[in-house]
DNA sequence: GAAAAAGTGGGCAAAAGTGGGAAAAATGAT
DNA sequence: ATCATTTTTCCCACTTTTGCCCACTTTTTC
């Protein structure tokens, strides 16, 4: 089982559905891939995690001090907006208004594997992103990967 | 198993798919030899990376941390193009429209064995690219390899 | 020079993606 | 409490794309 990559173009109808692309579907254990929790994502797109995943993201959680007033501040903010849903028989996904208008996202969505989760832009969104970030990819592989 | 070498000048049909070099096939491990990952090259052209390999690079994205905002630009960018494919039983690979145009490949490839991945290029493109460095082969190898 | 392997091309069936409608559930007003 | 209205859930049908298979040509090998 691999992560998440590549991306895809899906139109959202008017319930708000997306398709998760087969190819991302396959990358998910077979039990857990029914079920997704989503969420805000950080820069202003929707995460998407596969059940299993996001356990081990709970276990992080469980492991910050309640009785620490930043660790408290962080728990509600990264919590509120969570959310469990399950995929139909067509491979949707169901996504809500609050979370569509955050990511500002109509007719189309850009989803992206990106290897623990999946997230959902809006593609003009995402190409502003690309564009505000200062440092151009090249220069970012090394900065990140080691030059 | 060895590293990918050599070179080849194959046709691109109308699907997309191109055929690996029997040569280049049987460099890789028997288990890993059906599944290729292909992603955006540096330069502009494809890779493609065997699945066995593909999966240490993955370990380097684990390794990023998921809320670090550059890491996570680094991990969107770098993920963004990735697909992985199978070979079919005549050993080709589909390569997908915004690869193909992204390395501007039409009609002909030329295929290029690089130690731990297979690079597809334009033919033209290629020659464009060699022309383009400044350094020759011999100064190249000097600075890189140490003289 | 024949047989086998490698490379090229196209057709067909299955799966993926898209949209919409009916049944069931929830909400709210009289 | 009942009925109407809205929302949600489930299912079905259509279109497009993808994957799979087969046949042919060319090249290599013995």
């Amino acid at each position: 089982m691999s992560g998440f990559k590549g991306q895809a173009t899906y139109s959202i109808d008017a319930k708000g559905r997306v398709a998760v692309p087969a190819k991302m579907r396959a990358c998910m254990s077979t039990d857990a891939r029914e079920t997704f929790v989503i969420t805000r994502g950080f820069e202003e797109c929707i995460y998407a995690y596969p059940l299993d995943r996001w356990r081990d993201i709970e276990r992080e959680i469980e492991g910050l001090n309640p009785y620490n007033r930043q660790d408290r501040a962080f728990t509600r903010r990264f919590l509120r907006w969570a959310e469990e849903v399950v995929l139909d028989k067509k491979g949707r996904i169901q996504l809500h208004r609050p979370l569509i208008d955050y990511a500002g996202i109509n007719q189309n969505a850009l989803i992206l594997g990106s290897q623990r989760h999946i997230e959902f832009w809006d593609p003009q969104k995402f190409d502003e992103y690309l564009a505000a970030e200062e440092a151009d990819y090249e220069t970012l592989a090394t900065q990140v990967m080691g030059g």
